[in-house]
RNA sequence: GCCCGGGUGGCGGAACGGCAGACGCGGGGGUCUCAAAAACCCUUGUGGGAAACCACGUGUGGGUUCGAAUCCCACCCCGGGCACCA
C-alpha cells in the first residue's frame, strides 16, 4: 500500500498528459460539440484565488464533459494589453512587453501546476501582432459598415490613467473601473464605435439568453435604458417674443402631460445657449449658471438631494398643443448626454420640475389627477385652464385622469397611456412630434491616450481627411522603442506617426491613440476556434463548429463592460457575414468572490492566502476540490484552513479505500456475487452516488457533487466495516473503486489518473475512460419507509412493500402505536398517501 | 426612488410543496498507543425528559394547503446594480 502523495503524482501526469497531447482538439462532427469558455486573466502576477475559483469550476465542466463523450474546446489565454503593464514597467525601468511576458509566463506555470485541462496550442496573447493584427482588420471592417465614428464630444478623462474612458468604465459616483479617481469631464475629439445602433437588438436579445443569471441581463438592461416616449417641436420665440422658424426638440416620456408644461430648459451645454442670451440683460446670470456647472465633478453634479440650480434666458417657445408662450431657462439638472439637452417641464409632473418651480416661484398647473383627488370636483372635464397652482406636498407621477387638457380631457394618462397616443398622435399629424424611443446606452469611446495598447489603423492625411490603413498594410505594428519610463507614448515617437497616405501618397500622420482593451476581449473567443489562422481573423467554418461559447465563466464585474461589448462585436460580425449566431454566449456562470475574515482577498489589505503555497503543502487536487466544496460557484465564499484540512483528509480517505480495493481484488478470496443486506445497500449507494454527482455537475453544484462522492466513500467503508474479509462481494467492490475514481477524475484529475492508470491498472486515461452509468434497478427496493403524518406532524414511520395499496399502506400506518396514540379518540376526517413519499392522517 | 440577489445549527452549507439541518468544519466522548500524531467508532439544532417521547425551530406578520424553508400578499434587514435619464 502506498501513500498519497501529491507532489510526485501531479507533476508526473501533467508531463505525461501534455507529452500525451490529451487535451488537444480539433473539429469532429461525429461527436457533439462542447465549448468552454472561462474569462481569460490579465496577467498581472501571480495567480489568486480568485483564478483558482474560476479556473476550477471551468476545468471540472470540460472534464466532465470530455468524459461524457463531448467533444470540448478549452481554450485560455491572456488580455495582455493594458495600464497596469505601463505602471509596472515605469515602477521597475523595464518595458511593459517584458513585464507582461514575464507575468504570463508565471501564470502559465501555475495553471499547469493546477493540472487545468487547456488546450495550449490554442493559446492566444492580445499583445502578440499575430493577434492584435486581426483586432485591428475588425475594425477596419466595423468602418466599412459605418460603426466608427470619430467625434468631439464631453468625454470622461481620468487625471490619473492619463486618458479618456468609456461610459461603462466609470463606476459607482463616478469614478474609473480601474483606478478608481475620480473623472473628469474634457471635450476632446475621440474615436467611437457605434454601440447604440445596436442596442434595441442587445436589449431584445436577452429575452434569449435563458442560461444567463437574472442579475446580468437586468445590469445590461438597466445600462442599455430604453424608454418609450415622444418627440415634440417646440417653436423658438425671437427677443422680442415673436415666433421664428427655428424649433427646439425635446424627448420626454410623458407627452400626455404637455398641457401642464409651464417653462422650457435647457442643458447648461447646449450649443444655443450662448447665442440665445448674448448681450442681453440674462447673459450674466445664465453664464454663471454654465460655469458652475462647468466647474461641479460629475458626481456633484449627478446628487439629487442637492437644489437645482437655473437662471431665465429671456427667451420664450410656443407649446405645440396650445400655442402658449413658454419661458425658456437654462437649468443644472437637464444633461446634455440624454435626450436632446432639452426639457419641456411640466412641474406637476414630475418631482424635479415641481422642485425648480417651487424654487423660482414658476407656475404648477395640474392636469393629470388621481382619482381621488379633492380637486378633480372642480377640475373634471375643465378644458381650458383655470387652475395654475396647486397646494400638493409634490408632483404627482402616477396614472390619473386629464384635466385641462384642451381635447384629451377626460382621457386616461400615465406612461405608454391612452392620452400619451393620442396626443403623440396629434402632434404627429402636425409634424410637431412622433413617438420615439430614447436609451441611455452611450456610443462606445475606444480610443485611448496610452502606449500599451492596439494602435488604431487610422491615418490623418491633410488632402484626403480621415483614412483607413489599407488591409494588405496590417498590422500596424506597436513599435517596442518606446522610453515607457519617460512618459513616452505613440504621441512622442515621428519614426511611428511620420507616414504617407494610401490614397494620396502626400505625407501624413498616422493615429498615435490604441484602442480599449476591451475590444481584444469582445473577440478572443472567436480567435480560440482558429487561434493560429494567419490569413484571417478566423476560419468561419471553424468558428460555426465551436460556436457559440456553450458555457462562459467569469466574475460579475464583467456584467455590462465585457459582456455587453462581446454580444455587440458578435452581432456586428454576424452583420458583416463572418458568423451565423447572434449571442457568443450561450449559458454564463458568474462565480463569487474568495474572502479571509469577511472581506475580498487582497494584497493592500494583506488578507491573501496564496494558491501557489497550498498546492506546495497540499497539491493541486486538494485546492480543486475544496475551492468547489465550500460554497456553490455563484455565491462569495469564506476561505477557512480547517475546512481545507478536511478536504485533504478526504482525499485520503479516498485514496486508501481504491488501494486496499486494489490490493484485495488482486488474487484476494470472495465471495462472488455475495448478496445480503450490505451489499444491496452498497451497490444502492453506488448507483446514488453517480447518478447524483453527474447531476450536480451538470447544474454546476459541485458542492453537492462533492458531498455525493463522499457519501460514496463513506458507505463503502461501511460495507467494509460490516462484512468481514473473504466474505466480501469483490467484483462489486472493484466497480466501487473504479467507478469513485471516475466521479473524482474532474475535481481531482492528477489522483484520480494515478489510482487509474497505476493503482487500479486500468488500460487509458481515466480521463478519456467516459463517465460511470449507474443501475436504475439498485435504486430499487422491495419495501419502503414511509413517515406517517399526523395533523402534519411527523408520528411514526410506517414499512410497507414497494407495490402495497393505498387501503394496506393506510391499514398499516393506522395501526402504528404513536400515530394510534396521537388520533384515539378523534375522528380520522382524511387520510392522504402520496406514493413513495409518505402518509398524511386528518383528525379532529 | 427603481431593478436584481440573499436571510436556515457554533461555522460553510443541504433540502422536485412531503421526516429541516445531507456533506464537511468545529465541539464532546471513546478505541488504538508508553505517549502523541494519524486513523477509526459514537455523539452533537434549542428546551424538557432516565428513556420512549413531547414542545419549539428556516428574518417578521398574514394567507393558500392534509402538509410551506420552498407558493402568494405585506413588511424588516443585508449585499449588488442603476439613478436630477426628462
Amino acid at each position: 500500500m502506498t501513500k498519497y502523495d501529491p507532489h510526485a503524482i501531479e507533476t508526473k501526469w501533467q508531463q505525461t498528459w501534455e507529452s500525451e497531447g490529451l487535451y488537444s482538439v480539433s473539429e469532429d462532427a461525429s461527436r457533439p460539440k462542447k465549448y468552454v469558455l472561462e474569462m481569460f486573466p490579465y496577467p498581472s502576477g501571480d495567480i489568486h484565488m480568485g483564478h483558482v475559483r474560476n479556473y476550477t469550476i471551468g476545468d471540472v465542466i470540460a472534464r466532465h464533459a470530455t468524459m461524457s463523450g463531448f467533444n470540448v474546446l478549452h481554450p485560455i489565454g491572456w488580455d495582455a494589453f493594458g495600464l497596469p503593464a505601463e505602471n509596472a514597467a515605469i515602477k521597475s525601468n523595464s518595458h511593459p512587453a517584458t513585464w507582461t511576458y514575464a507575468n504570463i509566463e508565471t501564470q502559465a506555470a501555475s495553471f499547469r501546476r493546477m493540472g487545468f485541462s487547456y488546450d495550449w496550442d490554442r493559446a492566444v496573447r492580445t499583445c502578440d501582432p499575430e493577434f492584435y493584427r486581426w483586432g485591428q482588420w475588425i475594425f477596419l471592417k466595423f468602418w466599412e459598415r459605418g460603426l466608427v465614428e470619430r467625434k468631439s464630444s464631453p468625454v470622461n478623462w481620468c487625471p490619473s490613467c492619463k486618458t479618456v474612458l468609456a461610459n461603462e468604465q466609470v463606476i459607482g459616483e463616478g469614478v474609473c473601473w480601474r483606478c478608481k479617481s475620480a473623472v473628469e469631464k474634457r471635450e476632446l475629439e475621440q474615436w467611437f464605435l457605434k454601440i447604440t445602433e445596436y442596442a434595441q437588438e442587445l436589449l431584445d436579445d436577452l429575452d434569449t439568453l435563458k442560461g444567463w443569471p437574472e442579475r446580468v441581463k437586468a445590469m445590461q438592461a438597466n445600462w442599455i435604458g430604453r424608454s418609450e416616449g415622444a418627440e415634440v417641436e417646440f417653436t423658438l420665440c425671437d427677443a422680442a417674443g415673436e415666433p421664428t422658424e427655428q424649433r427646439i426638440t425635446v424627448f420626454t416620456t410623458r407627452p400626455d402631460t404637455l398641457f401642464g408644461c409651464s417653462f422650457f430648459l435647457l442643458a447648461p451645454e447646449h450649443p444655443l445657449l450662448s447665442q440665445l442670451v448674448a448681450g442681453t440683460q440674462f447673459e450674466q446670470d445664465v453664464r454663471g449658471i454654465v460655469e458652475m456647472a462647468a466647474k461641479e465633478t460629475s458626481v456633484e453634479r449627478s446628487s439629487s438631494d442637492r437644489p437645482k440650480r437655473g437662471a431665465f434666458t429671456g427667451r420664450y417657445v410656443l407649446n405645440p398643443v396650445n400655442g402658449e408662450k413658454v419661458p425658456v431657462w437654462v437649468a443644472d439638472y437637464v444633461l446634455m448626454e440624454y435626450g436632446t439637452g432639452a426639457v419641456m417641464a411640466v412641474p406637476s409632473g414630475d418631482q424635479r420640475d415641481f422642485d425648480f418651480a417651487r424654487h423660482y416661484g414658476l407656475a404648477i398647473p395640474p392636469v393629470v389627477l388621481a382619482e381621488d383627488d379633492p380637486l378633480l370636483d372642480a377640475l373634471a372635464g375643465k378644458k381650458a385652464r383655470v387652475l395654475s397652482d396647486v397646494d400638493w406636498p409634490g408632483a404627482f407621477d402616477a396614472e390619473g385622469v386629464l384635466v385641462q387638457s384642451g381635447e384629451f380631457t377626460g382621457m386616461r394618462g400615465g406612461k405608454k397611456s391612452e392620452a400619451m397616443h393620442a396626443v403623440t398622435a396629434w402632434l404627429a399629424e402636425r409634424r410637431l412630434g412622433r413617438e420615439t424611443v430614447n436609451f441611455r446606452l452611450r456610443d462606445w469611446l475606444i480610443s485611448r491616450q496610452r502606449y500599451w495598447g492596439n494602435p488604431i489603423p487610422a491615418i490623418h492625411c491633410p488632402e484626403c481627411g480621415l483614412v483607413p490603413v489599407p488591409e494588405d498594410q496590417l498590422p500596424v505594428v506597436l513599435p517596442l522603442d518606446v522610453d515607457i519610463t519617460k512618459g513616452e507614448t505613440l504621441a512622442d515617437h515621428p519614426e511611428f506617426y511620420e507616414t504617407t497616405c494610401p490614397k494620396c501618397g502626400g505625407a501624413a500622420k498616422r493615429e498615435t491613440d490604441t484602442m480599449d482593451t476591451f475590444t481584444c476581449s469582445s473577440w478572443y473567443f472567436l480567435r480560440y476556434c482558429d487561434a493560429r489562422n494567419d490569413s484571417a481573423p478566423f476560419d468561419p467554418a471553424k468558428v460555426g463548429y465551436w460556436m457559440p461559447a456553450d458555457q462562459y465563466i467569469g466574475g460579475i464585474e464583467h456584467a455590462i463592460l465585457h459582456l455587453l461589448y462581446s454580444r455587440f462585436y458578435t452581432k456586428v460580425l454576424r452583420d458583416a457575414g463572418m458568423c451565423s449566431f447572434d449571442e457568443p454566449f450561450t449559458n454564463l456562470l458568474t462565480q463569487g468572490m474568495v474572502k479571509l475574515d469577511g472581506a475580498t482577498m487582497s494584497k493592500s489589505r494583506g488578507n491573501v492566502v496564496a494558491p501557489e503555497d497550498i498546492i506546495a503543502r497540499y497539491g493541486a487536487d486538494t485546492l480543486r476540490a475544496y475551492i468547489l466544496f465550500m460554497a456553490p460557484p455563484d455565491k462569495d465564499l469564506e476561505w477557512s484552513h480547517e475546512g481545507l484540512e478536511g478536504m485533504w483528509r478526504f482525499l485520503n480517505r479516498a485514496w486508501r479505500l481504491v488501494e486496499e480495493i486494489a490490493d484485495e481484488t488482486v488474487g484476494g478470496s470472495g465471495v462472488a456475487a455475495a448478496g445480503g443486506p450490505a451489499a444491496v445497500a452498497l451497490r444502492r449507494a453506488t448507483a446514488a452516488s453517480v447518478s447524483k454527482c453527474g447531476d450536480d455537475i451538470a447544474r454546476f453544484q459541485f458542492n453537492t457533487a462533492l458531498s455525493a462522492i463522499m457519501e460514496f466513500v463513506n458507505a463503502a467503508y461501511d460495507y467494509r466495516r460490516d462484512v468481514p474479509e473473504g466474505m466480501r462481494d469483490l467484483a462489486l467492490l472493484r466497480g466501487v473503486a473504479t467507478d469513485l475514481t471516475r466521479l473524482l477524475a474532474p475535481f481531482a484529475p492528477h489522483m484520480a489518473e494515478e489510482l487509474w492508470r497505476v493503482v487500479l491498472a486500468e488500460p487509458g486515461s481515466v480521463h478519456r475512460g467516459g463517465w460511470p452509468d449507474f443501475d436504475a434497478a439498485a435504486l430499487e427496493s422491495d419495501e419502503v419507509e414511509l413517515p406517517v403524518q399526523v395533523n402534519g406532524k411527523v408520528r411514526d414511520q410506517v414499512t410497507v412493500a414497494a407495490d402495497a395499496c393505498d387501503e394496506d399502506i393506510v391499514a398499516a400506518a393506522l395501526a402504528l402505536p404513536n400515530v394510534v396514540a396521537h388520533i384515539s379518540g378523534k375522528t380520522v376526517r382524511k387520510v392522504v398517501v402520496v406514493p413513495g413519499k409518505l402518509v398524511s392522517v386528518v383528525v379532529g
